[in-house]
DNA sequence: ACCCTTATTGCAAAGGATTGCATTTTGCGC
DNA sequence: GCGCAAAATGCAATCCTTTGCAATAAGGGT
């Protein structure tokens, strides 16, 4: 802006046109396929055909016009080419937070997942697009699906969207759900058998002799819902076992707090706790810590994922397993069979108990 | 295309009308803004502006067609438009692993980063595009942002490939990286003072009498390098104080076994460890627990990051933290300013050493 | 030397929205 | 009722690639 400025800037320009002009990459800035067709001395459409690596063109041609292309650093406009073909080659992910807008991008079940489907979408050679979505209306998703920029879309957790989400599959096909797959449910689901798991991890706690649980986590989406109901078929018929249940939010900024006060209201009649997700089970374990109340001696704790961190924290985690690594390639393959216009049933995975220390 | 297929589209044309007359929402579908415009009685134009707020149109008019843009569920085609005004509103997140192709991309570090950075960008109405690069030439960056799908590039993380980032930052502006400053550095990055960083970590150690330290962490890149300067800034005159060197990787599938592996190694000659990041720390943690070694008595304990996760390891983390939530706004700050065509210099934040438990 | 395939290339029409400039309408003062 | 400025709209070029179809060139057979 000032003098001196411009000067540095114009030192560095000076030097440039100089340098070029020597060197082997030529200076002429190419921005299209029409100036590369000129140069080339063919038409748009040879050198169109020729950068798309198709078997029409003259091989030496094909070369000759790729090889200038490399030379000059010149790409393809994606927005015109995708414009043109209608395919984006861009999937995207969806994060819809419903009833827990507080849940931060940076939740560890998200992120995990979610770095699985980078990895199996990134090896299909997709671009990756990622929404963060506070539901306010009934249009987040059209409004994401309908834009024109994506080649399909996988959506993270229904939270209390299902509505929504069956109203949207219901016209647009490359759409796969990661969550509870329901009956009469329109939109594909990839998910883990949410009530078994709540299941399993009831048993482990009633297999090692305790009676007075408590199940710690919101339910008003369907996956913890299950989980839940999981856990109360696996107590159904005893009746000297007692359960307290306790809507702890997925996560949050004030998980912790919030664990803290919710295991001080139920006092010290508890000796065990089955943890609706691993991140929570986290939470559960420091927050014992502090209170004294060894794990798993005096209360054992099974969480829900199997997260990486489940192997870390003291005591590791007993917990159960979710597999999202096959869960993401999972999702990936359900949505490029629908892509390819066919259908692709729902798939539900088989949880885990995976016995560690904590329970 | 055949009589049956020609029946069934007709029934459906047929009805359309009828219910389009009657009914709040129509079915005929709206491809584009000439056909709105069309069924508006306007030109295509005037669609394009009043769907675009602009003041130029009346009021009425503009609310019209508002109006009737959202009863067919019209959504401008955002290819087309990119096209046109050479603007996509999309940010690439760019996550380049040189020398660390092992890592993954929900590593905790990158996750967190990358939550806090979404967050900025979709509020400053951003989309997000994600990439995981394993940079098998010198093309990868350079690829990225003239692939013309980007309004701007932030890069975290260095890793080995600072040439290659400078020589795309010498002429692509908008483009911001997270990771050290040095001396002629093209690239505009954010940052912390890792050496101050790495000092504080070791400062603590020897405030506590520790002198058999070691530090854990792979220096190729310079981020890790200069924290590792910085301990051996603290340590510089102490001939009493000894400094064991261990080149761990950041993340990695495997981490555990290595770390366990490494500190076998290292005997148990060792009463103090600076991590170079969060994750080793809390593998240390582990490994530590499982031979015995008791947290901060025995040996103590310093992470860098403070990652969420260092509040809930037990014990907890003493820990350099770098505000991260800070880093991101910094970076998002930096891109638009660049985006508009001023300068932004690079930003260095002032870490800050956080005590708990573990040192 | 001539006809007929094939292999290459060129032509020009999409694909859908934006915007500078020209044109029409409207509103207002007299 | 007329003229003029301001407001609203229309026109048409532009962004850049892709692709069906037509046209040309090359090669083979007789």
């Amino acid at each position: 802006m000032n003098e001196s400025g411009d000067a540095d800037v114009q030192a560095v320009a000076d030097t440039a046109p100089d340098d070029a002009r020597d060197s082997a990459a030529p200076r002429q800035r190419i921005r299209n396929i029409i100036e590369l067709a000129q140069l080339a001395g063919v038409s748009p459409g040879t050198v169109s055909r020729a950068l798309a690596g198709k078997s029409l063109v003259n091989a030496q041609t094909r070369d000759r016009i790729q090889a200038l292309a490399r030379e000059h650093g010149f790409r393809l406009n994606q927005m015109a080419s995708r414009l043109r073909t209608q395919r984006t080659g861009v999937i995207g992910v969806v994060f819809p937070l419903g009833h827990e807008s507080r849940q931060h991008i940076s939740d560890p079940f998200f992120m995990t997942l979610f770095g699985y489907l980078a990895d199996a979408l990134t090896e299909s050679g997709h671009d990756i697009m990622l929404s963060r979505v506070i539901p306010g209306d009934t249009e987040w998703l059209d409004r994401i699906v309908t834009s024109g920029m994506l080649d399909g879309a996988l959506v993270i957790g229904q939270s209390d969207q299902r509505a929504v989400i069956d109203a949207v599959a219901e016209r647009y096909l490359p759409l796969v759900v990661w969550g509870s797959h329901e009956a009469g449910q329109v939109q594909c689901t990839v998910g883990s058998d949410n009530r078994l798991g709540g299941r399993l991890a009831a048993q482990r706690l009633l297999a090692t002799g305790r009676t007075r649980l408590a199940f710690l986590g919101e339910t008003r989406g369907p996956e913890i819902a299950d989980r839940l109901a999981g856990v109360r078929d696996a107590i159904a018929g005893r009746s000297d076992v007692r359960l307290r249940e306790v809507p702890t939010p997925l996560s949050s900024e004030a998980l912790g707090e919030q664990v803290a006060e919710q295991l001080a209201t139920l006092g010290d009649d508890l000796d065990g706790i089955v943890a609706a997700s691993d991140v929570i089970a986290m939470m559960v374990l420091r927050v014992l810590h502090e209170r004294g109340a060894r794990v798993p001696e005096k209360i054992a704790l099974v969480g829900f994922d199997d997260l990486p961190i489940a192997t870390s924290t003291v005591p590791q985690l007993t917990t159960v397993r979710q597999d999202l690594a096959r869960g993401a390639k999972a999702m990936v393959n359900a949505l490029m069979q629908r892509i390819a216009g066919h259908a692709a049933p729902p798939v539900i995975m088989r949880p885990e108990l995976i016995v560690r220390e904590s329970a």
